[in-house]
DNA sequence: TGGAAACCTGAAGGATTATTCGTATTTTCG
DNA sequence: CGAAAATACGAATAATCCTTCAGGTTTCCA
């Protein structure tokens, strides 16, 4: 058993026949469904390729271990919340508030509804937390932000406009997950959402009075 | 193996002798040491008793199990930043808004003196967090969070300034949990604090403002 | 059509771990 | 002192788990 964390995700060959995409396919679509199902604790290679109808070989003809299928869920998820913001971020029809607050509501709905794989990943995530390849990821998100920043802080010197751009993600991808990790309705995900959005606002509002 | 969450951390027998005592203080020091140098993937019943110079049998004779080990430490470590956060929030010489400020400063900078510790305890917690005994803890602080926001928001609606308190405290625990994941100099550690306090000295104020 | 390449299988190997329990040692106290 | 209680020990047990590999099956294409 492989104990310290994999330290490079490396590549495995990619499938060229039909079969063998629908299979990754299914391997993928099964390990969401292990780990939402079954919880970090007792995801497993074997359970995934039981539950997808495939052997285990296969699916370590496609993933080089089991770090890198939790990597490649994670990173869908990751690229489908990132799309997901910046194209909130970047509508400059609307004023810089409300996209802050469209942002943290489409947010925060969007962690509760897939709650149990994002938590699941949470607590999975020391297994592949320190692949290489996950940090490049963060660099596009980080750059919409700074640009959006620049638009709502015109005034504000760039070391704070960043540092301030940095704790608001920070903050809202760490309360969303620890909000997310337990139940709520949806009529107190709206209020939440409304109080974290009024902090956000308080917040760059406050800054742009005092540069 | 125990792969699910233990459903109860019962107790074993306590320690009535002085042999006894002592070697229930070694197991939790050494316990400490290997999550923090070992991380919560290799933190193990019997790495812990060796390090601890003692057999793993003497250990199961006072814990339960690894849950039961691992929700003492964090117990612990709990307890004592509730006792620091407390002492600040209830020192009512001070104005409410400078208060917040040293409570963000000083959570902070102790979530990063022991980030080892804190990290590692983190990542184990699927292993322990379903304690029943968990959740009693949490009521002390919620008191101490309220009687806070009623003294610096007296004329807020009493709902809004409970949602309020609870989304600055999840906020602080998150942030600064994740913050203290990655190495930071103390100059950035300062930096980052007061951004923190600034939003949540924003959000008070426009709180305030109103109603 | 026939061979090569791609693909799939799943039993077996090699490790690790949580926890128990029979036995040995130490402390207490009447 | 001497027996009972408390404590300490650590090899053994019973699970899992990750990953490989030798061998069979399917698809492709010349």
């Amino acid at each position: 058993m492989i104990q310290r964390p994999s330290p490079s995700i490396s590549t495995r060959k990619q499938p060229k026949q039909a079969r063998a995409t629908e299979l990754v396919a299914a391997i993928l679509q099964a390990a969401a469904q292990v780990l939402a199902s079954e919880g970090a604790q007792r995801f497993t290679t074997t359970r995934v390729a039981e539950k997808a109808g495939v052997s285990v070989g296969s699916l370590y003809q496609y993933f080089p271990n089991k770090a890198a299928l939790l990597f490649r869920l994670q990173s869908d998820e990751w690229r489908q919340t990132t799309d997901l913001l910046c194209g909130i971020l970047e509508d400059t029809e609307k004023p810089p508030l409300e996209r802050i607050r469209r942002l943290v509501h489409a947010f925060i709905r969007s962690e509760c509804e897939e709650a149990a794989v994002r938590g699941a990943l949470n607590d999975a995530a020391p297994l592949y937390r320190d692949a290489p390849e996950a940090r490049e990821a963060r660099a596009t998100a980080n750059r919409t932000v700074e640009t959006f920043m620049r638009e709502a802080l015109p005034e504000t010197s760039a070391p704070v406009r960043d540092l301030a751009g940095e704790l608001i993600i920070k903050t809202l991808s760490a309360v969303g997950a620890d909000f997310s990790a337990s139940p709520h309705t949806s009529t107190e995900i709206e209020a939440y959402s409304d109080a974290l959005a009024d902090m956000f606002c308080a917040y760059l509002g406050s800054l742009r009075q005092q540069g």
